[in-house]
DNA sequence: AAATCGTTCAACCGCCATTCC
DNA sequence: GGGAATGGCGGTTGAACGATT
Protein backbone atom coordinates (compact mmCIF):
# COMPACT_ATOMS: atom_id res chain seq x y z
CA UNK A 1 0.00 0.00 0.00
CA UNK A 2 1.43 3.94 -0.87
CA UNK A 3 1.00 5.89 1.23
CA UNK A 4 1.15 9.17 -0.56
CA UNK A 5 0.84 12.55 0.17
CA UNK A 6 0.99 12.03 3.89
CA UNK A 7 -2.72 11.59 4.06
CA UNK A 8 -4.73 10.38 6.88
CA UNK A 9 -6.12 7.36 5.91
CA UNK A 10 -8.79 7.61 7.59
CA UNK A 11 -9.91 10.95 6.79
CA UNK A 12 -13.32 10.83 8.94
CA UNK A 13 -14.02 7.89 6.73
CA UNK A 14 -15.08 4.72 8.26
CA UNK A 15 -12.86 1.60 7.12
CA UNK A 16 -14.43 -1.45 7.45
CA UNK A 17 -11.07 -3.18 6.79
CA UNK A 18 -10.35 -5.12 3.57
CA UNK A 19 -13.15 -5.37 1.82
CA UNK A 20 -15.27 -4.11 4.12
CA UNK A 21 -13.96 -0.36 3.51
CA UNK A 22 -16.71 2.11 3.77
CA UNK A 23 -16.09 4.72 0.84
CA UNK A 24 -15.37 8.15 0.55
CA UNK A 25 -17.43 10.38 -1.08
CA UNK A 26 -17.64 14.49 -0.97
CA UNK A 27 -14.69 16.83 -1.81
CA UNK A 28 -11.44 15.84 -2.11
CA UNK A 29 -9.05 16.66 -0.03
CA UNK A 30 -5.49 17.50 -1.30
CA UNK A 31 -3.86 14.77 0.68
CA UNK A 32 -6.21 12.70 -1.50
CA UNK A 33 -5.35 14.44 -4.48
CA UNK A 34 -1.79 14.28 -3.71
CA UNK A 35 -1.97 10.18 -3.56
CA UNK A 36 -3.97 9.80 -6.59
CA UNK A 37 -1.29 12.18 -8.67
CA UNK A 38 1.41 9.79 -7.18
CA UNK A 39 -0.43 6.75 -7.84
CA UNK A 40 -1.13 7.71 -11.24
CA UNK A 41 2.91 8.24 -11.62
CA UNK A 42 3.83 4.87 -10.69
CA UNK A 43 1.39 3.11 -12.22
CA UNK A 44 -0.60 5.23 -15.01
CA UNK A 45 -4.28 5.68 -15.72
CA UNK A 46 -6.12 3.43 -15.94
CA UNK A 47 -7.04 0.32 -13.59
CA UNK A 48 -8.61 2.70 -11.64
CA UNK A 49 -10.37 0.32 -8.99
CA UNK A 50 -6.76 -0.40 -8.20
CA UNK A 51 -6.64 2.82 -6.73
CA UNK A 52 -7.90 2.33 -3.72
CA UNK A 53 -5.61 -1.71 -3.09
CA UNK A 54 -2.85 0.18 -3.69
CA UNK A 55 -3.09 3.49 -1.63
CA UNK A 56 -4.88 4.16 1.14
CA UNK A 57 -7.50 6.14 -0.33
CA UNK A 58 -11.06 4.95 0.14
CA UNK A 59 -12.00 5.86 -3.03
CA UNK A 60 -14.13 3.93 -5.97
CA UNK A 61 -12.21 3.40 -9.06
CA UNK A 62 -14.54 6.00 -10.76
CA UNK A 63 -14.59 8.51 -8.21
CA UNK A 64 -10.52 8.04 -8.57
CA UNK A 65 -10.58 8.55 -12.96
CA UNK A 66 -13.05 11.33 -12.75
CA UNK A 67 -11.03 13.45 -10.03
CA UNK A 68 -7.75 12.82 -12.49
CA UNK A 69 -9.63 13.76 -15.70
CA UNK A 70 -11.42 16.41 -14.37
CA UNK A 71 -8.67 18.12 -12.12
CA UNK A 72 -5.47 16.34 -11.53
CA UNK A 73 -4.30 15.54 -15.31
CA UNK A 74 -1.79 17.63 -16.41
CA UNK A 75 -2.59 20.30 -19.24
CA UNK A 76 -5.80 21.04 -17.93
CA UNK A 77 -6.93 24.31 -18.35
CA UNK A 78 -8.36 26.03 -15.77
CA UNK A 79 -10.63 29.25 -15.49
CA UNK A 80 -13.34 30.69 -17.82
CA UNK A 81 -13.88 30.26 -21.00
CA UNK A 82 -12.34 31.91 -23.55
CA UNK A 83 -14.50 34.19 -26.30
CA UNK A 84 -12.87 31.33 -28.96
CA UNK A 85 -13.85 28.59 -26.77
CA UNK A 86 -17.19 29.40 -25.94
CA UNK A 87 -18.03 30.16 -29.35
CA UNK A 88 -16.00 26.30 -30.50
CA UNK A 89 -18.27 25.22 -27.85
CA UNK A 90 -21.78 26.65 -29.12
CA UNK A 91 -20.93 25.48 -32.49
CA UNK A 92 -20.03 22.01 -31.59
CA UNK A 93 -23.33 21.94 -29.73
CA UNK A 94 -25.27 23.11 -32.73
CA UNK A 95 -23.99 19.94 -34.60
CA UNK A 96 -23.02 17.17 -31.60
CA UNK A 97 -25.95 18.09 -29.02
CA UNK A 98 -24.96 16.90 -25.43
CA UNK A 99 -21.86 14.99 -26.62
CA UNK A 100 -19.72 16.58 -23.99
CA UNK A 101 -16.52 13.93 -24.34
CA UNK A 102 -16.47 14.53 -28.08
CA UNK A 103 -16.70 17.95 -27.38
CA UNK A 104 -14.22 18.27 -24.88
CA UNK A 105 -12.09 16.57 -27.77
CA UNK A 106 -11.94 19.34 -29.59
CA UNK A 107 -10.79 21.62 -26.34
CA UNK A 108 -7.38 21.11 -25.47
CA UNK A 109 -7.25 21.06 -21.93
CA UNK A 110 -11.09 21.33 -21.38
CA UNK A 111 -12.92 18.46 -19.61
CA UNK A 112 -16.63 17.35 -20.67
CA UNK A 113 -17.83 18.05 -17.35
CA UNK A 114 -16.47 22.02 -17.53
CA UNK A 115 -17.89 22.21 -21.07
CA UNK A 116 -21.31 20.90 -19.68
CA UNK A 117 -21.30 23.09 -17.23
CA UNK A 118 -20.76 25.78 -19.10
CA UNK A 119 -23.55 24.41 -21.41
CA UNK A 120 -26.31 23.99 -19.00
CA UNK A 121 -26.07 27.27 -17.33
CA UNK A 122 -25.88 28.74 -20.78
CA UNK A 123 -29.03 26.79 -21.54
CA UNK A 124 -30.36 28.28 -18.28
CA UNK A 125 -30.09 31.87 -18.93
CA UNK A 126 -30.94 31.72 -22.55
CA UNK A 127 -33.96 29.98 -21.95
CA UNK A 128 -34.99 32.77 -18.91
CA UNK A 129 -34.20 35.60 -21.14
CA UNK A 130 -35.77 33.82 -24.51
CA UNK A 131 -32.72 33.95 -26.04
CA UNK A 132 -31.89 32.09 -29.35
CA UNK A 133 -29.46 29.08 -28.07
CA UNK A 134 -27.18 29.51 -31.03
CA UNK A 135 -25.64 32.47 -32.98
CA UNK A 136 -27.22 33.50 -36.39
CA UNK A 137 -23.85 32.63 -38.07
CA UNK A 138 -23.66 29.08 -36.40
CA UNK A 139 -27.02 28.27 -37.37
CA UNK A 140 -26.40 29.81 -40.83
CA UNK A 141 -23.27 27.44 -40.83
CA UNK A 142 -26.06 24.46 -40.50
CA UNK A 143 -28.65 26.26 -43.47
CA UNK A 144 -25.59 26.22 -45.80
CA UNK A 145 -24.39 22.71 -44.75
CA UNK A 146 -21.30 23.61 -43.92
CA UNK A 147 -20.95 22.07 -40.66
CA UNK A 148 -17.87 22.57 -38.59
CA UNK A 149 -15.02 20.52 -39.05
CA UNK A 150 -12.38 20.96 -36.52
CA UNK A 151 -11.01 17.88 -36.33
CA UNK A 152 -11.24 14.82 -39.21
CA UNK A 153 -12.39 12.55 -36.41
CA UNK A 154 -15.68 14.94 -35.95
CA UNK A 155 -18.15 13.51 -37.82
CA UNK A 156 -19.81 15.84 -40.68
CA UNK A 157 -23.61 16.03 -40.16
CA UNK A 158 -24.56 17.35 -43.62
CA UNK A 159 -27.73 17.91 -42.42
CA UNK A 160 -30.33 18.80 -42.98
CA UNK A 161 -30.66 15.53 -44.42
CA UNK A 162 -33.76 14.25 -46.13
CA UNK A 163 -35.79 12.52 -42.94
CA UNK A 164 -35.53 9.05 -42.88
CA UNK A 165 -38.94 7.42 -43.45
CA UNK A 166 -41.02 6.96 -40.74
CA UNK A 167 -42.34 4.12 -38.98
CA UNK A 168 -39.85 1.91 -39.53
CA UNK A 169 -37.93 -0.12 -36.98
CA UNK A 170 -34.95 1.61 -35.19
CA UNK A 171 -32.04 0.63 -36.69
CA UNK A 172 -30.04 1.94 -33.53
CA UNK A 173 -31.06 2.92 -30.23
CA UNK A 174 -30.06 6.38 -29.20
CA UNK A 175 -27.89 5.99 -25.81
CA UNK A 176 -29.19 8.73 -23.64
CA UNK A 177 -31.78 11.13 -25.18
CA UNK A 178 -33.96 8.11 -25.32
CA UNK A 179 -34.19 7.09 -22.13
CA UNK A 180 -34.62 10.62 -20.78
CA UNK A 181 -37.09 11.30 -23.39
CA UNK A 182 -39.27 8.50 -23.08
CA UNK A 183 -38.42 7.35 -19.30
CA UNK A 184 -42.24 8.08 -18.65
CA UNK A 185 -43.35 5.34 -20.55
CA UNK A 186 -43.44 1.90 -19.46
CA UNK A 187 -43.56 1.02 -23.28
CA UNK A 188 -40.79 2.57 -25.02
CA UNK A 189 -42.13 3.94 -28.12
CA UNK A 190 -40.34 2.98 -31.58
CA UNK A 191 -39.22 5.71 -33.77
CA UNK A 192 -37.77 5.98 -37.48
CA UNK A 193 -34.49 5.19 -38.05
CA UNK A 194 -32.70 7.90 -36.35
CA UNK A 195 -32.95 9.85 -33.17
CA UNK A 196 -33.52 12.88 -35.92
CA UNK A 197 -36.99 11.84 -35.94
CA UNK A 198 -37.41 13.03 -32.77
CA UNK A 199 -36.72 16.84 -34.15
CA UNK A 200 -38.25 16.43 -37.81
CA UNK A 201 -41.12 15.73 -34.85
CA UNK A 202 -41.31 18.93 -33.76
CA UNK A 203 -43.72 21.90 -35.02
CA UNK A 204 -44.29 21.53 -38.98
CA UNK A 205 -43.68 25.56 -38.82
CA UNK A 206 -40.50 24.56 -37.78
CA UNK A 207 -40.16 22.25 -41.03
CA UNK A 208 -41.72 24.20 -43.75
CA UNK A 209 -42.00 27.77 -44.79
CA UNK A 210 -46.12 27.77 -45.31
CA UNK A 211 -46.50 28.73 -41.23
CA UNK A 212 -45.91 30.61 -39.58
CA UNK A 213 -46.10 33.58 -41.65
CA UNK A 214 -42.28 34.13 -43.87
CA UNK A 215 -41.04 36.58 -40.49
CA UNK A 216 -40.64 33.74 -38.77
CA UNK A 217 -38.03 31.54 -39.90
CA UNK A 218 -36.39 29.10 -37.71
CA UNK A 219 -32.77 27.63 -38.44
CA UNK A 220 -32.28 26.91 -34.71
CA UNK A 221 -31.08 23.68 -34.70
CA UNK A 222 -32.56 22.65 -31.90
CA UNK A 223 -35.76 22.83 -32.92
CA UNK A 224 -34.59 21.39 -36.39
CA UNK A 225 -33.14 18.42 -37.84
CA UNK A 226 -30.01 17.65 -35.96
CA UNK A 227 -28.09 14.68 -35.26
CA UNK A 228 -28.52 13.89 -31.69
CA UNK A 229 -31.42 14.97 -28.83
CA UNK A 230 -29.43 17.03 -26.26
CA UNK A 231 -32.46 15.23 -23.95
CA UNK A 232 -32.43 17.89 -21.28
CA UNK A 233 -33.39 20.46 -23.63
CA UNK A 234 -36.29 18.32 -26.10
CA UNK A 235 -38.29 16.39 -23.54
CA UNK A 236 -40.93 19.39 -24.69
CA UNK A 237 -40.00 18.05 -28.52
CA UNK A 238 -40.51 13.92 -27.50
CA UNK A 239 -41.68 13.25 -24.70
CA UNK A 240 -44.12 15.77 -23.48
CA UNK A 241 -45.76 14.86 -26.67
CA UNK A 242 -46.13 11.22 -25.70
CA UNK A 243 -47.64 12.25 -22.49
CA UNK A 244 -50.50 13.50 -24.13
CA UNK A 245 -51.16 11.28 -25.89
CA UNK A 246 -51.58 9.07 -22.71
CA UNK A 247 -53.37 11.98 -21.66
CA UNK A 248 -55.76 12.51 -24.13
CA UNK A 249 -56.43 9.10 -24.51
CA UNK A 250 -56.84 8.82 -21.08
CA UNK A 251 -56.72 5.11 -20.91
CA UNK A 252 -53.33 4.81 -19.39
CA UNK A 253 -52.25 2.76 -22.05
CA UNK A 254 -49.52 4.12 -23.81
CA UNK A 255 -49.74 2.30 -27.14
CA UNK A 256 -47.20 4.17 -28.71
CA UNK A 257 -45.81 2.70 -31.76
CA UNK A 258 -44.86 5.40 -34.00
CA UNK A 259 -42.92 7.90 -33.77
CA UNK A 260 -45.44 10.12 -35.82
CA UNK A 261 -47.51 10.18 -32.95
CA UNK A 262 -44.89 12.09 -30.99
CA UNK A 263 -44.77 14.13 -33.97
CA UNK A 264 -48.44 15.12 -33.85
CA UNK A 265 -49.08 15.19 -30.25
CA UNK A 266 -45.89 17.94 -30.28
CA UNK A 267 -47.44 19.81 -32.93
CA UNK A 268 -50.68 19.46 -30.91
CA UNK A 269 -49.05 20.78 -28.01
CA UNK A 270 -47.96 23.67 -29.68
CA UNK A 271 -50.98 24.26 -31.13
CA UNK A 272 -52.34 24.01 -27.97
CA UNK A 273 -50.52 26.31 -26.32
CA UNK A 274 -51.15 28.90 -28.97
CA UNK A 275 -54.63 28.05 -28.30
CA UNK A 276 -54.87 28.55 -24.59
CA UNK A 277 -53.42 32.24 -25.23
CA UNK A 278 -55.97 32.65 -27.66
CA UNK A 279 -58.78 31.44 -25.63
CA UNK A 280 -58.10 32.84 -22.42
CA UNK A 281 -57.77 36.18 -23.79
CA UNK A 282 -61.53 36.04 -25.06
CA UNK A 283 -63.80 33.71 -22.30
CA UNK A 284 -64.13 34.17 -18.96
CA UNK A 285 -62.20 31.35 -16.96
CA UNK A 286 -63.67 27.88 -17.06
CA UNK A 287 -61.48 25.21 -15.29
CA UNK A 288 -60.72 22.22 -17.16
CA UNK A 289 -58.56 19.63 -15.40
CA UNK A 290 -55.88 18.70 -18.37
CA UNK A 291 -53.56 18.29 -15.45
CA UNK A 292 -52.84 14.95 -13.74
CA UNK A 293 -55.19 13.46 -11.22
CA UNK A 294 -53.86 14.49 -7.87
CA UNK A 295 -53.33 10.57 -6.96
CA UNK A 296 -50.83 10.19 -9.99
CA UNK A 297 -47.85 11.20 -8.22
CA UNK A 298 -45.59 9.33 -10.27
CA UNK A 299 -43.83 11.17 -12.65
CA UNK A 300 -45.09 9.18 -15.48
CA UNK A 301 -48.68 10.55 -14.86
CA UNK A 302 -47.30 14.05 -13.87
CA UNK A 303 -45.83 14.74 -17.65
CA UNK A 304 -48.57 16.44 -18.78
CA UNK A 305 -48.97 19.30 -16.29
CA UNK A 306 -45.69 19.50 -16.25
CA UNK A 307 -45.50 20.00 -19.79
CA UNK A 308 -46.89 22.73 -20.19
CA UNK A 309 -44.34 24.15 -17.47
CA UNK A 310 -41.71 23.24 -19.09
CA UNK A 311 -42.96 24.76 -22.25
CA UNK A 312 -42.72 27.93 -20.99
CA UNK A 313 -39.75 27.67 -18.59
CA UNK A 314 -37.61 27.21 -21.74
CA UNK A 315 -38.76 29.62 -23.95
CA UNK A 316 -36.16 29.57 -26.22
CA UNK A 317 -36.47 25.83 -26.87
CA UNK A 318 -40.52 25.58 -27.69
CA UNK A 319 -40.56 28.65 -29.22
CA UNK A 320 -43.36 29.85 -27.57
CA UNK A 321 -41.41 32.65 -26.18
CA UNK A 322 -44.05 34.47 -25.11
CA UNK A 323 -45.84 32.94 -23.45
CA UNK A 324 -45.84 32.79 -19.47
CA UNK A 325 -43.78 30.49 -17.99
CA UNK A 326 -44.75 27.76 -15.48
CA UNK A 327 -47.46 28.35 -12.77
CA UNK A 328 -48.74 30.41 -15.19
CA UNK A 329 -49.23 28.07 -17.42
CA UNK A 330 -51.05 25.40 -16.18
CA UNK A 331 -53.52 27.93 -15.14
CA UNK A 332 -53.61 28.82 -18.57
CA UNK A 333 -54.24 25.10 -19.72
CA UNK A 334 -57.03 25.49 -17.19
CA UNK A 335 -58.78 28.38 -18.56
CA UNK A 336 -59.45 26.31 -21.95
CA UNK A 337 -62.13 26.20 -22.66
CA UNK A 338 -63.65 22.34 -23.51
CA UNK A 339 -64.51 23.43 -27.20
CA UNK A 340 -61.08 24.54 -27.89
CA UNK A 341 -60.03 21.33 -26.76
CA UNK A 342 -62.70 19.57 -28.62
CA UNK A 343 -61.73 21.05 -31.36
CA UNK A 344 -57.74 20.45 -30.89
CA UNK A 345 -58.91 16.53 -30.60
CA UNK A 346 -61.24 16.67 -33.40
CA UNK A 347 -57.93 18.11 -35.55
CA UNK A 348 -55.92 15.45 -34.15
CA UNK A 349 -58.49 12.55 -34.73
CA UNK A 350 -58.68 13.65 -38.16
CA UNK A 351 -55.13 13.77 -38.47
CA UNK A 352 -54.19 10.52 -36.90
CA UNK A 353 -56.52 9.31 -33.97
CA UNK A 354 -54.76 11.45 -31.68
CA UNK A 355 -57.89 11.85 -29.55
CA UNK A 356 -57.96 8.03 -28.74
CA UNK A 357 -55.12 7.28 -28.05
CA UNK A 358 -53.92 4.62 -30.52
CA UNK A 359 -51.21 4.39 -32.97
CA UNK A 360 -51.44 7.31 -35.38
CA UNK A 361 -52.11 6.72 -38.75
CA UNK A 362 -50.33 9.36 -40.21
CA UNK A 363 -48.02 8.57 -42.33
CA UNK A 364 -46.75 11.59 -44.01
CA UNK A 365 -45.29 14.79 -42.50
CA UNK A 366 -47.36 16.60 -45.33
CA UNK A 367 -50.28 15.93 -43.03
CA UNK A 368 -48.89 17.89 -40.06
CA UNK A 369 -48.48 20.32 -42.65
CA UNK A 370 -51.60 20.51 -43.93
CA UNK A 371 -52.99 20.08 -40.49
CA UNK A 372 -50.87 23.32 -39.24
CA UNK A 373 -53.35 25.03 -41.96
CA UNK A 374 -56.12 23.94 -40.96
CA UNK A 375 -54.99 25.21 -37.58
CA UNK A 376 -54.10 28.00 -38.15
CA UNK A 377 -57.35 28.66 -39.63
CA UNK A 378 -58.95 27.84 -36.31
CA UNK A 379 -56.65 29.97 -34.52
CA UNK A 380 -55.45 32.56 -36.92
CA UNK A 381 -52.05 34.34 -35.84
CA UNK A 382 -53.16 37.31 -34.98
CA UNK A 383 -52.40 40.27 -37.60
CA UNK A 384 -51.80 42.85 -35.01
CA UNK A 385 -50.03 41.98 -31.89
CA UNK A 386 -51.28 45.38 -30.41
CA UNK A 387 -54.96 44.99 -30.24
CA UNK A 388 -54.52 41.25 -29.03
CA UNK A 389 -52.24 42.91 -26.25
CA UNK A 390 -54.53 45.43 -25.15
CA UNK A 391 -57.03 42.84 -24.70
CA UNK A 392 -54.64 40.62 -22.54
CA UNK A 393 -50.87 40.60 -22.32
CA UNK A 394 -50.90 36.87 -23.22
CA UNK A 395 -52.27 36.97 -26.70
CA UNK A 396 -48.81 38.65 -27.04
CA UNK A 397 -47.93 35.82 -28.09
CA UNK A 398 -48.04 34.61 -31.72
CA UNK A 399 -45.68 33.76 -34.05
CA UNK A 400 -45.74 37.04 -35.47
CA UNK A 401 -44.68 38.27 -32.38
CA UNK A 402 -42.17 35.54 -31.13
CA UNK A 403 -38.56 36.58 -30.59
CA UNK A 404 -35.88 35.40 -33.57
CA UNK A 405 -34.99 32.35 -32.94
CA UNK A 406 -32.27 32.74 -35.02
C1' DA B 1 -27.14 42.46 8.64
C1' DA B 2 -30.06 38.85 7.32
C1' DA B 3 -32.66 36.44 4.01
C1' DT B 4 -33.39 35.09 -0.49
C1' DC B 5 -32.16 34.01 -5.00
C1' DG B 6 -29.28 32.68 -8.76
C1' DT B 7 -24.96 30.78 -10.48
C1' DT B 8 -21.13 27.88 -10.60
C1' DC B 9 -18.84 23.79 -10.12
C1' DA B 10 -17.45 19.40 -8.24
C1' DA B 11 -19.02 15.10 -7.53
C1' DC B 12 -22.16 11.29 -7.72
C1' DC B 13 -25.35 8.19 -10.06
C1' DG B 14 -27.06 5.13 -13.42
C1' DC B 15 -26.65 3.29 -17.80
C1' DC B 16 -24.13 1.34 -21.46
C1' DA B 17 -20.20 -0.65 -24.05
C1' DT B 18 -16.15 -3.06 -23.92
C1' DT B 19 -12.92 -6.20 -22.10
C1' DC B 20 -11.61 -10.00 -19.44
C1' DC B 21 -12.04 -14.44 -17.48
C1' DG C 1 -21.61 -17.71 -24.58
C1' DG C 2 -22.16 -15.51 -20.24
C1' DG C 3 -21.16 -13.05 -16.18
C1' DA C 4 -18.09 -9.84 -13.81
C1' DA C 5 -15.11 -6.03 -13.96
C1' DT C 6 -13.94 -1.84 -15.80
C1' DG C 7 -14.23 2.48 -18.10
C1' DG C 8 -16.82 6.12 -20.39
C1' DC C 9 -20.56 9.10 -20.79
C1' DG C 10 -24.44 12.08 -19.85
C1' DG C 11 -27.75 13.64 -16.36
C1' DT C 12 -28.45 15.30 -11.96
C1' DT C 13 -27.55 17.02 -7.43
C1' DG C 14 -26.06 19.83 -3.77
C1' DA C 15 -22.72 22.78 -1.52
C1' DA C 16 -20.40 27.07 -1.88
C1' DC C 17 -20.45 31.56 -3.19
C1' DG C 18 -21.89 36.06 -4.79
C1' DA C 19 -25.59 39.27 -5.89
C1' DT C 20 -29.78 41.21 -4.75
C1' DT C 21 -33.58 42.51 -1.83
Amino acid sequence: MILYGGGAPNDGVPDGGEGGVVLKKGPWTAAEDETLAAYVREYGEGNWNAVQKKTWLARCGKSCRLRWANHLRPNLRKGSFTADEERLIIQLHSQLGNKWARMAAQLPGRTDNEIKNFWNTRLKRFQRQGLPLYPPDITQNYHHQQPYTPSSDLPVFAFPQPPPPLLQPPTLRPKRCYETAFSCLSTKPSYASSPTNFLVSSPTFLHTNSYPPSSYQCTNPVYSVKPELPSNQIPYSASLGVSQVSNFSDNGNHNLDSGLQISTCQLLEDLMEEAEALADSYRAPKRRHLEATPEDNDTNNNFFSGSFRHCGSSNSQCSLQGLKPKEEDSLQMNTMQDEDIAKLLDWGSESGEISNGQSSVITTEENLVLDSHQFALLFPADEDNNNNTNKNPRVSCSWDNLPEIC
